[in-house]
DNA sequence: CGAGCTATTGAGTAGTCTCAACAATTGTGG
DNA sequence: CCACAATTGTTGAGACTACTCAATAGCTCG
């Protein structure tokens, strides 16, 4: 359905998976040796575009981290179709799976690297490293704080509002490159913003005119005033400095 | 700013505490004697109308169930105002504390008893009865879970579906009982659905003059007719059986 | 009783959706 | 290479929903 006309990376470039992998939060405060350990339990997978990502429902919350690629999160409507309602970016950590969670799946997009835990090696890793217990569990919080903003932005913002929220969360996720590519369609968007295809391209469009942002292809963006996509978010706070 | 002038419960009747927690979700699949072990390492707090819930930031997550009353959940906004977004029933698990969700805030409406358990107490814990942690983690889902139903609503449903859905939810949280007091003025549920105090004014006159709900006052409620309220809220599912 | 709060109701408006037409882009086959 | 179909994106007009502003009703408390 999306099959992607400019890889999203480079095929051959590599990112180097051990740095970006120890560097992730959910090994801080881990000495060295903890973190090879723990590394030690991890697995890496590979999967294609447009594969489902296998989750063990029976078993006890895991951690899965993406490490290369880009997922789509997926809903299960009562319909029977499935409904887009987030991207998760190389780097971010998947909500745990369980029997309360099966109705959301994830699908790669791309070529696609997860780092992974099955859930009886991680129990055993927490019982031996107490730390990545904590970090896994402030995780989960991140999901749920990430859940709540999510919520806020879809009751309480202007289609404006929402398009900018959507367009400056995607560009900082993934590093604020000087062009982004959206990967998704107006559709998609719509789907994830709850909002009309029509509305997404409209709202796209003006944030265009203003300068803001700038269309190579419709759905590559660069962002050109950063400044001025945070007002029209309708958040207060101020940008970070890059990291 | 919430002072009741109908007891939540007529006080001097007290619901047996051990009951209702013994059967706590977070306690299924235990045995008698885990459950008594677990149950040695809570405590039980009670707090008074208005009165914050206290909780530890710099900790690990650790479970708080409310056992008797109602809290409410409030968010701090940028402007430094707090803003409702939800209530917690007597049963139900708190969200976890912790430096992500500090901005979230508890605050007991009348008379409410919390059964907690310290995070280094918790830990110990689920050293010796894993399948506590695994239920823990269980239940931090569900508030994920929760958390993503909110966020649907919020972004796909109508006014009259929001207002339906929300008294069908109090009303099930509640036990469904005959008559029920919703505790909140209009203002208030319109902050939980992101709507004005008008147009949640509108929509449940609308439910009256349907006979679906009567309202023998304003913050009273008596669901009449219960598939009905199903039907408004625009969701296929149907009705569980009371357990 | 009147003050103060909450709820209801009405009228007009702004923003988003629906429906529709058309443009731009991509892919396919000759 | 072009012609054509299919998909995706843009733009416009009218409808509808929820919001804003405003007035009034109902209740509680002193």
């Amino acid at each position: 359905m999306n099959a992607m006309t400019l890889p999203w990376q480079i095929p051959g470039h590599v990112e180097p998976i051990d740095l970006s992998t120890k560097r992730h939060s959910l090994f801080r405060g881990l000495t060295t040796r903890q973190k090879a350990i723990a590394l030690g339990a991890f697995t890496q997978d590979v999967y294609g575009d447009g594969d489902p990502i296998p989750r063990s429902r029976a078993s006890a919350p895991h951690p899965e981290i993406a490490l290369r690629g880009v997922l789509r999160k997926e809903v299960a409507e009562p319909g029977g179709a499935s409904r887009l309602f987030g991207l998760t970016f190389a780097g971010e950590i998947l909500s745990p799976a369980g029997p309360r969670t099966a109705a959301v799946q994830y699908i790669a997009m791309g070529e696609t690297v997860l780092l992974s835990c099955d859930a009886d090696a991680f129990a055993e890793l927490v019982e031996e490293i107490p730390r990545l217990r904590m970090n896994y569990l402030e995780e989960l919080q991140d999901r749920l704080c990430e859940a709540r903003r999510g919520q806020i932005m879809l009751g309480r913002k202007t289609a404006m509002q929402r398009v900018a929220t959507l367009l400056l969360s995607f560009w900082e996720r993934q590093g604020r490159p000087v062009e982004m590519d959206l990967r998704l369609n107006r559709a998609e968007l719509g789907q994830i913003l709850c909002l009309t295809l029509e509305t997404v391209s409209r709202q796209i469009k003006v944030l265009e005119k203003a300068g803001t942002v700038a269309l190579p292809q419709p759905s590559r963006v660069i962002i050109r005033d950063p400044q001025s996509l945070l007002a029209a978010t309708g958040e207060p706070v101020s940008l970070r400095r890059a990291a």
